[in-house]
DNA sequence: CCTTGAAGCTCTAGTTACTAGAGACTTTAT
DNA sequence: ATAAAGTCTCTAGTAACTAGAGCTTCAAGG
């Protein structure tokens, strides 16, 4: 059976990602080079269209692109040191971590805003100040 | 009492933001205007502190400025429309709901290559298939 | 008091990660 | 056959910072 190929502006409506910014992935070199067809025009496959997606939801997970790029060559087992590998992993693990414990304490001030602060004016809602609170972040800052 | 103040690089160092960002933020509204003392230096107070600590970690989280700003207003009860602020917190609930699903399902593939991958070369890794699911993601894209 | 080094000021220019547009070529649908 | 839609490259613009030059202000030691 013949593998599934897209055209960049098929692919850009599947992932939700603007043409440019697709031809710029692949300029930059997270995206790995698409062949061509007969016209010069890019032919994508499902490892595209995989890989894109990993991208744009990373990007809106406030990752950057060398972490990503690190991610990416975490997955594919480009690195043969393990002892490295498992650093960067365990390292990205404690970031994700961490972004869920500051998610998870948004949500639940934005449902007590939603149930509360909508209907009867007492509660003060404290999205900021929970967002603000520094135990939640591993980073050094200490007042 | 009187109220702690700090000079602009106590500020940044509190928050780990650069200064030239903490002044972009005023310039650009974000953050109100800082009083200066006799020799036109900035001076910051706690609801600094706490509003660009907010920022920061919202910035990391992958919120963009203007949903910041917005975040901001709805904490701040500025929208006297409490319709409209329950919509606003909703979708932004929405996002905060999709935003940790993906982290968690990344959490899980990223505590797996700990796990395995790091020891033995049977597990091929899947952060990468995992992020890209679309099915923890709202968006419309259907393949 | 004076100095001297760190910290702050403004303004300009550079970086990252896109995003939009011009002008030409290719594909597709009638 | 041709018109419309899609794609190409290249250049320029935007958002959100980041760094540096050149100058001023603050604060600690002599």
């Amino acid at each position: 059976m013949k593998e599934k190929s897209y055209g960049i502006g098929q692919l850009s409506k599947l992932t939700d990602c603007k043409i440019p910014t697709i031809r710029w992935y692949e300029e930059r070199g997270l995206l790995p080079v698409a062949s061509r067809n007969a016209g010069n025009q890019r032919r994508y496959n499902q490892q595209h269209l995989t890989l894109l997606r990993f991208i744009r939801h990373a990007r809106q997970l406030g990752f950057d692109l060398p972490a990503i790029e690190q991610l990416q060559k975490l997955c594919s087992c480009c690195l043969d040191d393990h002892l490295q590998a498992d650093q960067i992993a365990k390292q990205h693990l404690a970031d994700v971590q961490q972004k869920i414990a500051q998610l998870q304490a948004m949500e639940t001030e934005l449902n007590r805003m939603i149930d509360n602060c909508s209907y009867e004016d007492e509660h003060q809602c404290q999205v900021l100040e929970v967002l603000a609170n520094h135990k939640l972040c591993s980073s050094g800052h200490v007042v």
